[in-house]
DNA sequence: GACTAATCGAGACGGTACGTCGCGTCTTACA
DNA sequence: TGTAAGACGCGACGTACCGTCTCGATTAGTC
């Protein structure tokens, strides 16, 4: 976004809640833009047409502007879903994670907030904040079938090769992060950190299962 | 670094080497610090004990001097290990990169590159043909064992989760990047990636191994 | 004053007297302070512990706030005495106008007066009126001795040699205006614009005296 | 003035005394436009065509700028005549300070340095030696003449009936500050502070010298 | 005695000016 | 000629203040 909005009424001694959508939703908007330098509150004022010391009197950084837009947005709720097979679970919890990673909305946010966490250390903690929510999910999923694991497994290796592929394919952009890749990917880590499967387990789910 | 030196003998018409180095070395030690903000010329001047004009006599913008300082090091220089047989490749590989990578006077310099990379277009063309060097480095010692991959495996893929989880806990800085993990990491790739090995390569690591 | 002063209770659909009383000896107790800075109607607002929009409903300048509070004051009222004789007359009138002007609760309302023609032009049309009703009173004094006056003398001259003297000294500080300055002026005055005085009448307070 | 001045050249590492004059000049300028709200730096900065840091660097207050402005000026030498007489002395001395002041190149300057020194305490301050320098060059003209004077006048008295008329019409505007003006000052200064002239000498310039 | 009407204190809001900070250009003095 | 030094113009930042606006409480008049 970064463009003006029309002007709001005023709501007299109260806080007026419009203007406080509009900061929110500039700075999201603010963050997709890679074009747009440092986020900065009088930038992040100009942007949502407020008056600079309304921004100054309700938030005294950027980092608190972006905790609050992004909470508001209740951002990136992906559910783990529960099928009883931890092939199709990963599958799935992949598929969703690198879609909603990927999708248009989405990466320019979050390499806008990467961006900023470069830059100041309170978007960094949230940023800190953020993954780790992220990565006790996907934990929390495999731990679920802990059966299906290795005795001695690492899973916090496993998760880390899940979000450090999506962050290093979503920074640098080389490669993309399709279906295919989170199918290929929970393969994978099924193979690296699976005992072999029982028959009648894998038959349940498994592509091979019996007909 | 960042703190001044000591003052250095003009050398008349002739180009000083000795300021080049300095501008160079304080650029890398301003890197390390995450306390300083961007990196910007009459930064790294200050921290060189140089005059601005020097700086930008030679040097247009911080990306430039950050690709010759960087340059300069020879940065991270991991050379491939040929064992003959890719389990040991890998896991020396994935060692030597990590344990590179981690080293108190890598580390901060690679978090400092990625920090401006986030703010400045060269710095980040900068780490996107550093990165792709050292994915075409992996991805060779891949090829080179392509008999015992599978035949449809996604060579990137695999190639990215190691270097995603590297600079994903690089720059989190939730867990380390130790011995264990390198390890680790390279028995998984293996087995996700392998097709059955030979009884005696897998016995010598494989989970199934002593009976 | 300057201070805020205790709330005041609500008179309903009423105009409040006590409210507007605030403000005006707000207004005036500004005026005393040289510290305060320019005489601005939040300023008012809060030395009188009103809201702002309360003075605004009411005046819409500092200019009105300070003709009102002025005005209020019947300020400075000296009475032209009336005793026949020019040199006592005179003498009065300057004693009494000197005292009045340099008294403690006087000259800093008329240097503050002075401070905010400065600055407004309401004020300094407010000041102009002002000192012309003064400038008035004391031709009108003179002009009732006429015949003790040469001809040709120039009336003007003569108050504004008076009141330029007085806001001098007041503006500047530099001297007093005390009841010997207002003596000896009236002295001089009249010998500067005086015929020669009847030998009784001057003898009565001329330097030449004594008898 | 008040208008922007054409790009100057810079002069390195010394400081442009281009740009100093420009300052100042402005600053003079500044003072006749009665307009121009308070005389602050960034308004001076941006009359003169100037960058604010440069005016911030070099002055830290509107008040310096004015002393050192004014100063460059070598405003107001009113040279004191010495003729012997008295009379003439008085006559020419107010002649001439009179026209000074009134020139239509000057009196807009008096008028905005007598408003800055309303609102600004080092203006005042620059005001009062101002003042006091023109007072004593008066006096000690009167002094010259000491035994013209009758032994008890107050020559103080005398000043500042000079000065305030000065000040007061130039400031309220009502009457001018002409020629005439100056010559009937004189000669009723003369009247309220001479002894009784010799008869030669009073002839030579009295209304009522026998003849 | 409830209802309307208008005042009052309070404070959020948009806008503008101020003084500071940092960047990149330019010119000098010196080696 | 290259280097250190620093003045300079420009623009962004964070603060302070002005005048407008709306709100909720309070009280005076009206039916």
């Amino acid at each position: 976004m970064g463009s003006e909005a029309e002007p709001r009424a005023h709501t007299g001694r109260r806080r007026n809640e419009a203007t406080r959508h509009a900061v929110l939703a500039a700075t999201v908007g603010l963050l997709r833009d890679a074009e747009h330098g440092p986020l900065t509150l009088p930038v992040i004022a100009a942007a949502a047409g407020v008056g600079r010391q309304t921004v100054y009197r309700w938030w005294s950084t950027p980092g608190e502007v972006l905790l609050e837009a992004l909470a508001e947005q209740a951002s990136a709720q992906v559910p783990t879903p529960d099928t009883g097979s931890l092939d199709a679970d990963l599958r799935v919890f992949l598929e969703r994670t690198l879609r909603g990673a990927a999708a248009p909305a989405t990466a320019p946010v979050l390499r806008g907030l990467a961006r900023e966490a470069a830059r100041d250390e309170q978007a960094a903690e949230l940023l800190r904040t953020f993954t780790a929510t992220r990565r006790a999910a996907l934990r929390g999923l495999l731990l679920r079938h802990a059966d299906r694991l290795a005795p001695d497994v690492d899973v916090d290796l496993l998760v880390d090769q899940v979000y450090g592929l999506l962050w290093y394919r979503l920074l640098i952009g080389h490669a993309p992060l399709d279906e295919d890749t989170a199918r290929r990917l929970a393969e994978g880590l099924v193979a690296a950190a699976g005992v072999a499967p029982s028959d009648w387990t894998r038959s349940s789910t498994g592509p091979a299962g019996g007909g």
